[in-house]
DNA sequence: TTCAGCACGGTTTTT
DNA sequence: CCGTGCTGAA
């Protein structure tokens, strides 16, 4: 343990870590060193005499996990730490509910639905009850039952509670609730739980179970709670109960961080910890040890925007550092090729490595044309979320195999590989056998055990005899076998291995070769050795529960790989990075279309661009675009309202080229002289104005915006973008995607000039940035 | 029973 | 634009 441990803190942050008994909530802004306190008074608490094995540390994402972990292991030496209950709220809660499932009679081998599985399930009972599935859409019922759970509100309640049925009234989708009966029926059946069903399930046996919830409630007689501005009910009232007996709890949050209410989060919490506990300790860390003076100013100027807040004011000691830079560019590729060559540009100017680097917007779809300009400019990057490794579809089935050798009771993936790889058991086979297991109120697997009885013959019979035969086989390696082992004999005797080697197409080299990382990512876990996780447990079962709370953002060890990163903000909470580049800075896009319907949605995302811009320690760059494809058609988008609310002082916005910039910001807000001409984005403003009715499917908008064919254009053979300084108005030019036409006027500094074209086919009048967009001079 | 070809619909954000 | 799901032919 070193000894100096608390000399490393300031007043505040000293303050928190030596609070040891009662209720305690920490107010730390961003970059106030909030991991450091969390870290240092786990020691400190071991320090004094609390055990290892009683203190609960939940968080957010398995990455917040495993560095908390690292970072008190580094401050106590030794191997004390790993005695600590350190996890995310869904991974510890699935850990204990491994242990305690039976007793609300799922088997302890439960099987976790991912959202995909879930989604797939609601999708059968949808058409089981001959519903649309057009109008009750799986992925609208998934999240009005992901929000009931959230509030711990289950299928009973939910269909008698009044308000919420005039909701769903309203909605014209009335029968939700009969859904969720449904579908938490199935579930329990399958003997499986979703995402939500792991805190949920967590809340009732905590309530119906006396005996384990005092037993919990003596072994964490320590808690802590990381970003507790983003817990929801369910998250809440399970804290309570564990721990009302010792009242030794510790929350830290930020509500100007508080960027997941659509997952049911609530400030609430935050706001109320208070109220619950009169006693509770609040200690507030305003020092940002993170970020420039310039950052955070804005920073500050952006989040004083939102009404209701925690009374903080967050300060630096830090230097002024560079101007923000605020760049527009004419099109999301534009945008792309301006932030891959200014970072090379910082890379060479300020010896900048590519891992000082983060691109980070709202949406996942934004990351391909950062991508495409990375990687012709041959800058190393990892794109961090989107399809997770283990959403594929050779992944999930394979694992799918796994699943049903640990519990036959989950249809969703039985039905995933009975007749995969092919092995003759259709689609009426499959029909008959959900029809028998209804009948007799027994499972498939039962019904195909007991096929002879059910009168299957033939080569039908013959088929499902082997495949049973083959999954118990593989159940028989159960205890004797670990993860890896069970897996290599699965991906044998199945046949996938093999079948996907045969597979020579692009596709299918990608899949079998994913298959192999999912087989060395298995034997990794079985080789980790103990003292570095908790999992002493190399079974198949302890494997499945947790690949499934798995995140993209988990995988692969290579932390410190140097590449540039791509993420979304949501995904960037919580790290920092030297440069910054925020990205995409569009009305509709950020904030999101789909939030600007009320005060709260708006307070959200400015949050998050304020999470965006505190990621940055020493630069930032904020980039949007005037135009960009979106589902493969050109529109055009104004400015972010969030651009307009960033202090004067601290921004560049000549750097996109001068007085252009600002006209945009003059005439109303509303976009100035930019816009290519026209009705065209008429139909944008039109889209947003309208009143919100998201129920009403809108119908589609049949004429297409006219905005002009912009990519009908064959550039001319050899086609080559001549030298910007020898425009000038009047000159034929032609543009590689609006064709031909003629420059009206030039503006902006000599370095960077603009041009205003019309082009006759291409949509009329733009102004085309000369650095950015590439023209050819006709004449 | 399977596979190819097309139509359609979807974009927040994550455990 | 891209991936999914449905339809129809072998």
């Amino acid at each position: 343990m070193k000894a100096n441990y608390l000399d490393e803190l300031n007043e505040q942050q000293r303050e928190a870590v030596i609070h040891i008994n009662g209720p305690l909530m920490i107010v730390a802004g961003a970059g106030s060193g909030k991991t450091k306190v969390l870290t240092t008074r786990i020691a400190h608490l071991m320090q004094n005499g609390v055990d290892a094995f009683n203190i609960l540390s939940l968080t957010f994402t398995n990455k917040a996990a495993r560095e908390m972990k690292e970072r008190v292991e580094r401050i106590l030496g030794g191997n004390e730490a790993r005695n600590l209950y350190i996890g995310t709220f869904h991974s510890v809660f699935a850990r204990l509910l491994r242990a305690e499932a039976h007793r609300l009679g799922y088997p302890n081998d439960f099987t976790i639905y991912d959202t995909d599985d879930a989604k797939s399930v609601l999708k059968t009972i949808i058409n089981e009850l001959n519903l649309d599935d057009k109008h009750y859409k799986p992925n609208f019922v998934y999240n009005r039952i992901s929000a009931a759970k959230n509030s711990l509100m289950g299928p009973e309640e939910y269909q008698h509670d009044y308000y919420v049925q005039q909701e769903d009234m309203r909605a014209n989708r009335p029968l939700i609730g009969k859904i969720y009966d449904m579908y938490a029926k199935r579930c329990f059946k399958n003997g499986a739980m979703d995402f939500d069903d792991l805190l949920f399930k967590m809340y009732v046996l905590l309530k119906s179970f006396p005996e384990v919830l005092h037993k919990y409630q003596h072994k964490f007689r320590y808690i802590m709670i990381d970003e507790y501005q983003d817990t929801n009910p369910a998250q809440y009232e399970i804290i309570k109960l564990l721990g009302a007996v010792h009242e030794n709890i510790c929350v830290v949050g930020d509500d100007a961080q508080s960027i997941y209410s659509f997952r049911g989060a609530t400030i609430q919490n935050i706001l109320q910890f208070e109220k619950d506990y009169d006693d509770a300790r609040v200690v507030k860390l305003e020092q940002n040890y993170r970020s420039t003076k310039s950052i955070l100013n804005v920073a500050n100027e952006v989040i004083a925007h939102n009404k209701g807040q925690i009374e903080k004011n967050l300060w630096t000691d830090n230097a002024d550092g560079d101007t923000i830079k605020l760049v527009r560019t004419m099109t999301d590729n534009e945008e792309g090729k301006f932030v891959a060559d200014t970072i090379a540009e910082q890379k060479l100017r300020n010896h900048y490595d590519n891992r000082d680097f983060v691109i980070l917007y709202r949406t996942n779809a934004q990351s391909r044309s950062f991508e495409e300009s990375l990687r012709r400019k041959a800058i190393p990057y990892r794109i961090y979320g989107g399809v997770s490794f283990y959403q594929r579809k050779e992944i999930k089935d394979f694992v799918a195999y796994l699943r049903i050798t640990m519990n036959t009771r989950d249809e969703e993936s039985l039905k995933r590989i009975i007749n995969y790889p092919v092995r003759g058991i259709g689609k009426t086979t499959i029909e008959k056998t959900v029809v028998f297991s209804n009948e007799h109120n027994i499972t498939m697997w039962e019904v195909l055990e007991r096929a002879k009885e059910f009168g299957f013959k033939g080569g039908t019979l013959e088929a499902i005899d082997g495949f049973v035969t083959m999954i118990r086989s593989f159940q028989a390696m159960l205890g004797k076998h670990n993860a890896y082992d069970i897996s290599v004999n699965v991906g044998k005797s199945t046949n996938i291995v093999k079948e996907l080697f045969n597979d020579k197409t692009t596709e299918g080299l990608a899949r079998y070769e994913n298959v192999q990382e999912l087989l060395n990512s298995i034997k990794e876990f079985t080789e980790t050795p103990d003292e570095e996780g908790e999992l002493l447990d190399k079974s198949l079962g302890s494997y499945l529960q947790q690949i499934t709370l798995l995140t993209d953002a988990d995988q692969g060890g290579n932390e410190d790989s140097d590449v540039v990163k791509l993420m979304t903000i949501h995904a960037a909470k919580g790290l920092e990075f030297p440069v910054v580049f925020t990205v995409g800075l569009e009305e509709t896009l950020f904030p999101s279309g789909m939030s600007i319907n009320t005060r709260e949605e708006l307070e959200e995302e400015r949050r998050l661009f304020y999470v965006a811009i505190t990621r940055a320690k020493a630069r930032l760059w904020l980039t949007y675009a005037n135009s960009r494809y979106r589902f493969g058609n050109l529109v055009q988008n104004e400015p972010s309202r969030f651009l307009e609310e960033m202090p004067e002082k601290f921004i560049d916005r000549s750097y996109a080229g001068g007085g252009a910039i600002r006209n945009a910001f003059g005439g109303g807000g509303n976009g100035g002289g930019w816009g290519a001409g026209g009705g065209s984005n008429m139909f944008d403003k039109m889209q947003k104005k309208a009143p919100a009715s998201p129920q009403n499917t809108q119908p589609r908008p049949a004429p297409k915006p006219t905005t002009g064919p912009a990519s009908t254009h064959v550039p001319t053979p050899g086609f080559a973008p001549d030298d910007p300084a020898e425009m000038e108005p009047g000159m034929q030019v032609e543009h590689q995607k609006f064709g031909f036409g003629t420059i009206q006027s030039m503006e902006g500094a000599p370095n960077n000039r603009i041009a205003t074209v019309v082009f006759p086919k291409g949509g009329g009048e733009k102004k085309i940035m000369l650095n950015y967009a590439k023209l050819r001079i006709v004449r």
